[in-house]
RNA sequence: CGGGAUGUAGCGCAGCCUGGCUUAGCGCGCAGCGUUCGGGACGCUGAGGUCGGGGGUUCGAAUCCCCCCAUCCCGACCA
């Protein structure tokens, strides 16, 4: 492609409404412009880029043994309806009317469709299993679209559903879908984590969340360098720092672990652990936090842990088997004094729960369930009971891996791709159901699996850039060479520009021939920030030595590349960066 | 949806507090001419603006007041 006859409107300076890297460079360099909140324009180069990710997810898509269909965006409110989802999605859900008045959805998801889809034309255990994938535009009207491309209100997904007639099989299918999302991310050549997560609103009993590291990733992701356990901060489970490991080390202080007598200790006013800690000049981990939580029925719960520690509801909840949610200040139970809660006593009213985090003989500081006072030197199991130890806290830096034992890392990164076992929950509600071969009707089991080809867009460029640009691997640059011909005065320059232009035309290799009439500085430049991986420059040396300087983006490295060696370069290039 | 901020030429900004000295500036970009030509060159000339929209205060509003809209950031949701 020559540079003159293609359409690549770059900007020198950062857009005021650009944040973070990805969001700045995907506009600076002439990949997207914005529309409006949420929703962009993608220009050629941007389109090239998605092209190649939609390519790789395609073609692992359909080794995993998927099914490629295009669903309609516009759908109709009474799939939604049977689902039961028209209500549960909330203002999130583009809505809208035909002229009929029919109500109708852009789709967010597509998992009412390709159920309908099934409940049409799967009738029989024979039918399965079966894999169904798109590459669609989603809509999604979301309270607070951000950060460019990483939260879109429009944005390309694809998205894939599996019908199986038993877990068993979905399981089988749930793998290779795993599989293919791992080799997806190590063709395109990003790090990544896959991370155990929660599943939210598409329902379901297990999930995986695919993780691109990166700095201003907005998922937390805690790993294990050693075993390669990894799952979403929110659910993730660890073991505090073992406090009678250096109890009982040789090096360690005796005196500071034997337990003294309770103390009441007054303390006006001071009601949050912050404040408690910096009162009695102490750290926050001395300190027992006691929170208190409500089921449904109004039953109160508390909570034991570490005062450096946030009690994870979500664990806390699944520990105890009901939905609970905090207790909110002098409701219920007034004689609690909140802000002065301690576990001393309060075991004969309440069941206490107590996190791991809490250890025995510390002579920990604990409210004396007292207005104004804490009490001093609270020893477990000396001075309270529990009715259940667990772990009920945000994994800390420090923390270690509950397989291993290793000291766990603490990592950020965007999430590119979800997988789910969805069961039979929209088989059951959209009657998708097949006859199994002993002769009973059976909801068909499901799986969904989603990867944002947008998103992954943005993720990509916000691992890999630096001060003068993206950094495009390879496998989804919009082009592979960047051709620079530092002078078009120069006739005779120039003429040989185009040959070796032709020349690498010949031999398969996408090149992007800057052929403008401009100072050769803009023409690096641009090649740098629009992340062309390699750069072949053209300058008065090549008129005596036929040599071309190559250079890389990626490592900055240069080469003297003689023109006769072209096409062995580019053969060799082209095999260790597997393109066709 | 709550909290914070911003809106002035294609992009980045100044001017606003303290209304008039503005025919609304500056840098980049854009057009023409000339000199340059391996890391965003230089000179000259030029095009380009409902100062987000509406209403108000005033002799006079980019500037003060009110309403609306849009955009961005922080929180609860998600590929």
């Amino acid at each position: 492609m020559r540079y003159s006859n293609f359409f690549i409107p770059t900007l020198k300076e950062s857009p005021g409404e650009a944040e973070i890297p990805s969001h700045s460079l995907c506009i600076r360099a002439g990949l997207i412009r914005k529309i409006a909140a949420g929703i962009y324009s993608f220009l050629p180069l941007g389109v090239r880029v998605l092209k190649k990710i939609e390519e790789i997810v395609r073609q692992e898509m359909n080794r995993a043994g998927a099914i490629e269909v295009f669903l309609p965006v516009i759908q109709p409110s009474i799939l939604w309806e049977k689902s039961g989802r028209w209500n549960e999605y909330g203002p999130e859900l583009f809505r809208l009317k035909d002229r009929n008045k029919r109500d109708f959805c852009l789709g967010p998801t597509h998992e009412e469709l390709t159920t309908y889809l099934a409940h049409l034309d799967i009738k029989s255990y024979k039918d399965l299993p079966i894999n169904l994938y798109q590459i669609q535009t989603k809509f999604r009207d979301e309270m607070r679209p951000r950060y460019g491309l990483l939260r879109a209100r429009e944005f390309i997904m694809k998205d894939a559903y599996s019908f199986s007639r038993d877990n068993d099989d979905l399981e089988i299918i749930y793998n290779k879908m795993h599989d293919a999302y791992c080799r997806i991310l190590e063709r395109i050549g990003l790090e990544y984590r896959v991370v155990i997560a929660d599943t939210g609103l598409i329902g379901g009993k297990l999930s995986h969340e695919f993780i691109v590291l990166a700095d201003n990733g907005e998922e937390k992701v805690v790993f294990c360098p050693k075993c390669g356990y990894s799952a979403n901060y929110e659910l993730s489970e660890s073991v505090p720092p073992d406090i009678e490991e250096h109890k009982n080390s040789a090096t360690s202080d005796k005196k500071l672990y034997e337990e003294n007598a309770v103390k009441e200790v007054y303390t006006p006013g001071i009601i949050d652990i912050e404040s408690l800690s910096k009162f009695l000049n102490v750290d926050t981990g001395k300190i027992i936090k006691t929170v208190l939580l409500k089921d449904e029925t109004g039953k109160i719960y508390a909570f034991l842990l570490s005062g450096d520690r946030e009690l994870n509801i979500k664990k806390a909840a699944t520990y105890a088997g009901k939905s609970l949610n905090l207790l909110e200040n002098s409701e219920e139970k007034s004689d609690l004094t909140i802000g002065y809660l301690g576990p001393v006593g309060l075991d004969n009213e309440i069941d206490i729960y107590m996190d791991n985090s809490i250890k025995s003989g510390v002579n920990y500081i604990a409210g004396a369930n007292k207005k104004d006072y804490h009490l001093l030197n609270v020893n477990y199991p000396r001075d309270f009971t529990v009715k259940h130890r667990g772990d009920f806290a945000y994994s800390m830096p420090g923390d270690r891996c509950i397989s291993c034992g290793e000291r766990l890392e603490f990592e950020k990164g965007i999430e590119i791709g979800h997988i789910f076992k969805l069961g039979t929950r929209y088989s059951e509600k959209l009657e998708a159901k097949f006859l199994d071969v002993d002769g009973k009707l059976k909801p068909l089991v499901m799986g969904c699996y989603g990867v944002g080809i947008t998103r992954l867009m943005a993720a990509a460029i916000e691992q890999l850039h630096d001060g003068r640009g993206i950094i495009w691997p390879v496998s989804i640059a919009p082009f592979t060479i960047s051709l620079i011909v530092t002078t078009t005065k120069d006739e005779k320059l120039s003429h040989e520009g185009n040959r070796i232009y032709r020349t690498l035309k010949e031999l398969d290799v996408e090149v992007l021939y800057d052929d403008r009439d401009i100072s050769a500085g803009i023409k690096f430049k641009d090649s740098d920030l629009i992340g062309i991986p390699v750069k072949f420059i053209l300058g008065k040396k090549f008129l005596n030595k036929k040599t071309i300087d190559v250079e890389f983006r990626k490592s900055g490295d240069k080469i003297e590349l003689r023109e006769d060696l072209i096409p062995e370069f580019i053969k060799k290039f082209k095999s260790e960066n597997n393109l066709n």
